[in-house]
DNA sequence: CTGAATTAGTAACATATGTTACCATCCTCG
DNA sequence: CGAGGATGGTAACATATGTTACTAATTCAG
């Protein structure tokens, strides 16, 4: 049984056998479901979910922002950043006040304690952020990164 | 205040500001969610989920599966698991059989339906694959599958 | 101007997903 | 062997999330 070549990758569009653990799509997803757990454990005790961190850290940033801001920014659709704004108003981390240029908006900033939650979270997901990195020296993270704008490029792309 | 270095990064623990669209974990997060939407968008026409989808690759690798092997292989639980069985067996893409050797489990296998649908689905899974990895050169994919086999392992290790 | 189309936001509904508790079976070790 | 604990799987419940439809406000074409 002679081995013509080593090539790793048969011939694009031959017929490929699918093996989980090597389709990237999927290892970018589960890697995403690790993470999204691991920082939720780390919130957990903030009494915080996932949609209403990523809310908190869009206005903890831009310091003014309407909800339609954030639904641009993240991937979460209009309801459910509707929802996360009331759970944090209601929890008193955030306040609203009325767009004078534009009745339908919603003008968000953080109140004090919001922006104290903040500062503490941030601090929690830059460490999470430092220890998941830390496995990559800076030649690979650079790597990393230019790759991982490459694919949102694409994932984003519009169909054909 | 003498800056003694010049590295691009801030001592670590530093007050660095945490911007979302280069914070990593919440990148690689947003990445998987757009991919996912993109094969959920696939599968759509074939009427399956995401949760099925994965519980027929599976079964399709491995041919011989139990249930409680999906919930090793894939970042769902349980429930999730059992009940996208449930609706593959109801559709006629999987049959159980009982495993002789201990009553409680039953032995998975894609029906010759359910290979065409793998198959099937495979084909297109791959074909997407392809596309999303194609703004990356081989260089560039290699280093990117090697650092993301390094941040599973971060992100799956057990917390100090 | 004015009315058709668009946009911000929410409500009400449907569906999906996680959590807890539970049963049956199996394993283990005294 | 035979209790005590672990394991595979599911049911019933609670919660989260997406979808559709709607209101109010704005924009824009004619």
């Amino acid at each position: 049984m002679t081995v013509i070549s080593v090539t790793p990758k048969p011939p694009a569009g031959s017929k490929r056998k699918l093996v989980l653990e090597e389709f990237a799509p999927y290892r970018i997803v589960a890697l995403g479901h690790a993470i999204s757990g691991r920082l939720a454990r780390a919130y957990r005790d903030e009494n915080i979910t996932i949609p209403e961190w990523r809310v908190l850290a869009v206005i903890g940033e831009a310091a003014q922002v309407a909800a339609r801001d954030v639904v641009r920014r993240t991937p979460m659709d209009k309801m459910t950043v509707s929802r996360a704004v009331a759970s944090l108003e209601q929890k008193g981390f955030v306040n609203r006040a009325p767009d004078p240029d534009d009745k339908r908006v919603s003008v968000l900033a953080l109140s004090d304690h919001g922006r104290a939650l903040f500062d503490r979270v941030a601090a929690m997901a830059l460490e999470f952020e430092d220890d998941l990195l830390s496995t990559l020296d800076s030649e690979e993270l650079s790597a990393f990164r230019s790759a991982l704008s490459k694919l949102e490029l694409q994932a984003n792309a519009e169909d054909a």
